[in-house]
DNA sequence: ATCCGGCGTTTGTGATCACAAGCTGAGCGC
DNA sequence: GCGCTCAGCTTGTGATCACAAACGCCGGAT
């Protein structure tokens, strides 16, 4: 296995097809995983599945039994508050300090990236909108280059994740308002207080609706 | 070897072990590491040793370099500013929550803790003025029941103790004010406001010395 | 004296194996 | 019919090994 298509160590590979899977919401809340499940469907032995399954449990995306089996967290309500709290008070932050940064073409890479989470939006599919939405935030985010913030903003992505997929799954994705445009006005317009805001409602949005809807299901 | 001393499985003590060195500022920044040095010193085999510091890699509390070499983080001025940033939008929030939880019975704790730390200050132990902090801190926040944001404020810690170890072991710890009775203070009044301003000048004041004290020294 | 090339050694990576603990389900007894 | 028990299997854990890449040191050329 000298070249198979993507880079880096094995355990990295593994960790990425993970992340991705987690985030985008491809797993659901209390599903569960083994080593060896993982190991064989990438063609590589446990070792570096553990590695991947470990970081991701370390991260909070995935939960470990005490008799070390690992599965998708399920959140309780309450978790699902703090972690809302907690991207209510990073993820403003990361928009301001983004803000001086944001030139035109930034500004119009986000309208357009916006304008395809609408379509997706309007079309039901609810994969492509949260990729996308994730890919709007981070973007704008990345503006910010305080690294260690994103980070932490994405850990709390990674751990809402399974939870974001059954809620769409249940409910559909009707009424979604959308704080994006809001933000990419005060974004253009140099409003901090503004973008502070829309992007604290966003966060809000998304989240209060998980907690509206009732517990998770298995 | 059935039975050493401490409990759980090996990867996990490794783990306590080697956080608990970094958190109270027993490696230096830049410092290395080996699997098979931490395996050999706790008498392991590489597996749980690699497993641990890959853990601690995820959480940012140690680097590994492109060809995974590992080594204890070194952090520029902008990396400091940016964790002082995260440190003051999260910890005033963790003790405001636990502010309408806290007894007598805690206050008492801290008052007694923040005794101790002051002890250790004049008494020029900085390993333990260090650890005393950290406790105290944390002692406060897990009243707030938020575990998920506990957990990413000791993410923040763990990233910045090697560097706070090459502070004190240069400048001394001469003028560290304590924000520490005012934050009491707050804390007994029932005085929220007043809370968060005491906590988050404590936080500011360790980072921003660190800061105006020049780059880490190696 | 300094810089560069080459080699031995150190170090991380991943596979395989032995083992113990946990879970599952079938069969028995009440 | 319901619950308990025990056997078999599944699963995570940790050790060991083979291998490749990176590091560091030493010697020679300029």
């Amino acid at each position: 296995m000298t070249e198979d298509g993507a880079a880096g160590p094995a355990h990295e590979r593994v960790y990425k097809v993970l992340r991705r899977r987690i985030l985008q919401g491809e797993m659901a809340p209390g599903e569960a995983l083994t080593l060896r499940g993982v190991a064989g469907e990438l063609g590589l032995s446990m070792t570096p599945a553990r590695e991947a399954v470990r970081r991701l449990a370390a991260e909070g995306a995935l939960a470990i039994s005490g008799s070390g089996r690992v599965s998708a967290p399920v959140l309780t309500p309450q978790r699902i508050e703090e972690l809302a709290s907690i991207r209510a008070l990073l993820e403003p932050e990361l928009a301001a300090r983004a803000l001086p940064r944001a030139h035109l073409s930034l500004i119009d890479r986000l309208r357009r990236m916006d304008a395809e989470i609408d379509r997706h939006l309007r079309g039901g599919d609810a994969a492509a909108y949260v990729r996308g939405n994730l890919e709007f935030h981070r973007t704008l985010y990345l503006r910010a280059h305080a690294p260690a913030m994103l980070a932490l903003a994405e850990t709390v992505w990674l751990q809402t994740g399974p939870s974001m997929r059954a809620l769409y799954a249940r409910i559909g994705m009707g009424r979604v308002a959308d704080y994006h445009r809001k933000a990419i006005s005060a974004l253009a317009a140099g409003d901090e207080a503004g973008l502070r805001l829309a992007i604290r409602e966003d966060v809000r949005q998304g989240l209060t609706l998980l907690i509206s809807e009732g517990l998770d299901a298995a």
